[in-house]
DNA sequence: TCTGGGGTCCTAGGACCC
DNA sequence: TCTGGGGTCCTAGGACCC
């Protein structure tokens, strides 16, 4: 039971002498923002995801902590944002306002921020042994062979500085034995942060942390705690397991030993995707024919991508959202994997015939039980080595064409 | 004010097979 | 006619993360 944590080849041995550093760009989109417009700097900015310039609409990606002071933060819509803090023109132009309190907003440009992550990545990369990118701005790296516990802090804060000089943006660096624990420090002390947690005090750093700065920890699972009087991370790791395991799962077993600072989990490079989606948001509408409309061109999209990397896909599924917030899925497996958009597009409009009717807010299309070709895997093998690819300029050659499956049940 | 978009992992019941 | 156990796959939903 207590080795089910345990990855293959990850001996306890190993898991003891490990040095693992998690870093995390500080409000990665507002500084990239502010990297190519210097006038931004110190002002609070706000980015927008779905807005676009004088627009309302959208949802705040990221709020510098200018902007969080007034109570802007991440996930909230764009009107919300407004409210707390209006933008700069607005402000100057009414006398209601003061120019002081308010902000710069800009939309998300996901083109240049991974511009930006990748010479940052680029640092992370070269101070590792082993690699493991998260997302745009967060990573893993195992760098057990590059340092000991003595020289942690001296290396990080290297690592920081090279970022720094180089590319302009800061990180925040958690260094600890294992991820989770990791993945916390880097947390503390943000932004510009650099905490080292040594093996024996590992603990003792955790202890007092609110639960819900435990990675995995959501506010469902908070409440839950909380309602338990499981309030910080030491009383989770003295709480029972085996209650835990009762109420949660085989997740409560796992938040029990990540708040006891017990990950043995080793760092690995991020393998290929298992799924691929599209989705986008709209005026509610019961159109049945223009909810169609979008999910054809979602699943042409979704399909384009697949290709793009080289995915073969096993199932083609929908989401459907209607008011207030109910999500839906549906989905459909294939009897082989296949590279063909004409199907993805028919099968997501036969499952979505089942909503024709209702009332609808966002629909997504996946493919997923992603199969990858074997030159394919070839070629993201030498791209771990350099450019992170996404802008390639001719896809590969489909490998499988469909016609050797079965069609039937669609028909 | 109608909460964006792209992912991962887990659970649970039913179908189906041996 | 009714009884087991084990395993995998499929589908739907939920929690969580950035």
């Amino acid at each position: 039971m207590a080795g089910d944590a345990r990855l293959p080849g990850a001996s306890a041995e190993e898991a003891a002498d490990r040095i693992v550093i998690h870093a995390d760009a500080d409000c990665f989109y507002a500084a990239c923002e502010r990297l190519r417009e210097p006038a931004l700097r110190g002002e609070p900015v706000v980015v927008g995801m779905g807005y676009e310039a004088g627009d309302t609409r959208g949802a705040v990606a990221t709020a510098s902590y200018e902007a969080r002071v007034y109570g802007v933060e991440s996930a909230q819509p764009i009107t919300d944002a407004l409210d707390r803090l209006p933008r700069k023109g607005e402000a100057a132009r009414d006398p209601d306002l003061s120019v002081e309190e308010a902000g710069f907003y800009r939309p998300v440009d996901m083109e240049y921020y991974k511009s930006v992550s990748e010479k940052v990545h680029g640092h992370l990369r070269e101070a590792a042994d082993v690699f493991r990118e998260v997302s745009i701005d967060e990573a893993y790296l195992d760098v057990s062979g590059r340092t000991d516990w003595e020289g942690a802090e001296t290396f990080a804060r290297g690592l920081k500085r090279r970022i720094a000089a180089d590319v302009g943006v800061t990180v925040s660096v958690g260094v600890a034995p294992n991820m989770s624990t990791a993945k916390v420090a880097s947390d503390a002390e943000k932004p510009d942060g650099c905490v080292v947690v040594r093996p024996a005090e590992v603990r003792e750093f955790l202890a007092p942390l609110p639960v819900a700065e435990l990675h995995g920890v959501g506010p469902v699972t908070a409440r839950s705690l909380r309602d338990r009087g499981i309030e910080t991370a030491g009383d989770l790791a003295s709480a029972d397991e085996t209650e835990l395991a009762n109420e949660f799962g085989e997740r409560g077993r796992d938040l029990h030993r990540r708040a006891r600072g017990e990950d043995d989990r080793a760092v690995t490079p991020r393998g290929q995707p298992k799924s691929l989606s599209r989705e986008s948001a709209f005026e509610t509408t019961d159109d049945h024919g223009v909810v169609a409309e979008r999910v054809g061109a979602l699943a042409r999209a979704v399909a384009e991508r697949a290709q793009a990397k080289g995915a073969l896909y096993r199932t083609i599924g929908i989401k459907v959202v209607t008011p207030p917030f109910s999500v839906n899925t549906r989905d459909r497996s294939l009897s082989g994997p296949v590279d063909d958009p004409a199907l993805v597009e028919r099968v997501a409009e036969d499952l979505l015939s089942e909503f024709d009717g209702e009332r609808v807010r966002k629909v997504g299309v996946r493919v997923s039980k992603l199969e990858f070709s074997d030159d394919e895997q070839a070629n993201l093998g030498a791209w771990g080595e350099g450019d992170s690819g996404g802008t390639s300029a001719e896809p590969p050659p489909p490998a499988t064409r469909s016609g050797q499956v079965s069609l039937s049940e669609f028909e």
